[in-house]
DNA sequence: TTAGTTTTAGTCAAATTGACTATAACTACC
DNA sequence: GGTAGTTATAGTCAATTTGACTAAAACTAA
């Protein structure tokens, strides 16, 4: 419809373009000190602008889907897999944020629990990075992901919202790492502890975690819901 | 260019269209008690769908406007008044918003400090309303508004956004009166204005507030920047 | 001058937070 | 099998913050 070799009158009357894209977190061990760090997928653009450049997954979107429905498809398509947390970040529409078009980019942030799938669907056009070591991202992309990466420190000393980078079980100690890993400091590990037990929310379980080396740690429960959302408004 | 008589395969092909609405708070005396109460403006719409009935204000995005510049031009241009403060809202993209086509809506909400301006700009299909008493609106305007209320409410709490609903200069009771209205309760008068003090951003002046039947209160004034939106992050 | 009003400062106990100590319960190694 | 190493877990204590409340100050209206 509206190809890119269109002159500048027909781009001109042209309807802004309308894209989805995402930013998606899930932890991962350091290769160096083995402690738990924020990861996301990158996908290499092949075309132009920013042709070879690394960009946040996303695409147009389409007539039949919610704009939630298009960032998990979105998701589920680079990386293999589902969105365990998932939430609208901002609405981007600058006028230059692409040099050869109009285009407003509605951009969702997800937590995901990583697995080996994720690791399967590496290949040479979609990588994991380090969210702290990106290079130039085409766009303005590098300023969305410094937007989520505020949004999610805060969600996380508001909300509740580390478990969805965690599995169904967890040890106290491993939400501490995920604090320590997203907020860049170290806690107090009995001063932590109490707090989380101070919430409701958190279940005790009368399971352990064996094998490491050293006292075997309870096992806990999320049991709350996410947030409040337009988008998530109704969820049972 | 999409015309509302397109046929059906037409329609699908179209990209969903664009659109920016806003919503406006400001403060004025309740008729009953005196007291300042949240107020907004609505739109009556003049054709279908949902002909008569009233909605927020909001328009297409034009080409060479950013959304905020869309937002605060649909501001000034429905109630005369340029915003004290303008922070997207969401962007609401449901499938079934509108009965006709798919639009995606980028919403804004704005604080105004009210005047004469704005009342003289009240007109047949221009009125200012109750947030607490509005009827049945268009399209998904009640939820829109709805969470407008809780966003504004929760910037209350956390945030520094009070001030943008008064004047340059304000009582400590005024801000206590502000609060109370926005969230709806009573608050204790000498603990609100020990927090107040000790926030470094409200600065005490030399003046006080002359004409009430009491003791006359000191005045003071904001000298806090707003957010730290992607669309504000450089505003010096 | 007095009553009525809101502003403003202050007290006191309860709750929360931050820094820290000590014991419990496991593994690894000698 | 005992002992060192490690993290889990409970608890203490002072500093800070919060909520409920008292009371004096400073104006207007009568």
């Amino acid at each position: 419809m509206y190809s890119t070799s269109a002159n500048v009158s027909e781009r001109q009357a042209a309807p802004p373009s309308l894209a989805i894209s995402t930013v998606i977190f899930a932890l991962r061990p350091s290769e160096s000190s083995g402690r738990p760090t924020l990861w996301l997928p990158l996908v290499r653009r092949i075309r132009e602008p920013f042709k070879g450049m690394w960009a946040l997954p996303g695409g147009p979107l389409t007539h039949s889907e919610s704009l939630q429905d298009a960032a998990s498809r979105n998701l589920r398509e680079t990386t293999g897999l589902a969105p365990s947390y998932l939430e609208q970040l901002y609405a981007f529409g600058g006028l230059h944020r692409s040099p050869t078009q109009r285009v407003v980019s509605i951009v969702y942030w997800a937590l995901v629990q990583p697995t080996e799938a994720a690791l399967a669907d590496e290949s040479e056009n979609v990588k994991w990075f380090r969210a702290d070591r990106l290079g130039d991202l085409a766009f303005d992309h590098n300023a969305i992901v410094d937007y989520a990466l505020w949004r999610l420190r805060n969600k996380l000393a508001y909300g509740s919202v580390a478990y969805h980078l965690l599995g169904e079980y967890f040890t106290l100690a491993q939400v501490r790492e995920v604090y320590e890993a997203v907020l860049d400091r170290q806690l107090d590990p009995a001063n932590f502890r109490r707090q989380l037990k101070a919430t409701p929310e958190i279940e005790e379980t009368n399971e352990f975690l064996q094998g490491g080396k050293h006292r075997p740690p309870r096992l806990y429960r999320f049991t709350g819901r996410p947030g409040l959302d337009p988008d998530n408004r109704s969820t049972p």
